[in-house]
DNA sequence: TATTTAATTTACTCAATGGTTAATTATCCA
DNA sequence: TGGATAATTAACCATTGAGTAAATTAAATA
């Protein structure tokens, strides 16, 4: 039945940067504030589907919009950005210890002490 | 008509880390391996829905899986984790900008010359 | 006021997600 | 061989996602 707890905020933030042209999109807002038709440029899509994909990134929090004359200025807003930083952070000990075969043997023996 | 250009690794990451469910899998996972069985305990859906969470995870290359006896021992490989950290943390500056009014001053400044 | 430019909305595909139940496969053990 | 246990596969359903083309709204300007 798929209840889909009014999805959480890292979840969204996430689902947005699944997305290359999204990632595309932060990337081009990082050198600063655009139109929607500016921004749509390098993209081979319609404009609707810039749209869209404003509308995700809007969603999470991560792009605002303002209104000057007809144009719908977009705005890079980072900051969701930050918790998703700390959880992937949460996880940097066990890629780095792939290079470490010390590591990785205490991490063969936690698991055995874990597993049945 | 939606190519979807084999989806790109950091991509199908982002994808895989955009749900709950699976986020939980992996803080489980670092606790050491597990079978599906013990993995889905805390959850209530059923297990084709955690098999389903854990081929997606798979695909991803953020869990691999053995075969003991009837067992299917799930364990965690965080090494996709670290291009999204560092994809990630290229934006660190534009949330760490948002304490700070000088920068803030310099990135409208900069968006002003950009913008037409 | 009529026209152009910017962008969104609507209505429609098609594929993928996230979940279900029921059936099937795989392995161990008595 | 025949359970029992672990897990996957199959078939299904509802929702969402990514895209399109065409119509509509909003604002500037001739």
């Amino acid at each position: 039945m798929a209840f889909k707890a009014e999805t959480d905020q890292l979840s969204s933030t996430f689902a947005a940067l699944a997305d290359p042209t999204r990632r595309a999109i932060l990337a081009r807002l990082s050198h600063g504030k655009m139109s929607v038709t500016e921004l749509a440029l390098p993209f081979q899509m319609t404009m609707p589907a810039v749209t869209k994909h404003l509308k995700v990134l809007e969603r999470a929090g991560l792009v605002t919009r303002g209104r000057e004359a007809q144009w719908r200025p977009c705005k890079l807003d980072a900051a969701p950005l930050k918790d998703a930083a700390l959880w992937v952070d949460e996880y940097r000990q066990f890629w780095e210890a792939r290079l470490d075969r010390v590591d990785d043997y205490l991490q063969e023996l936690q698991a055995k002490e874990q597993g049945k």
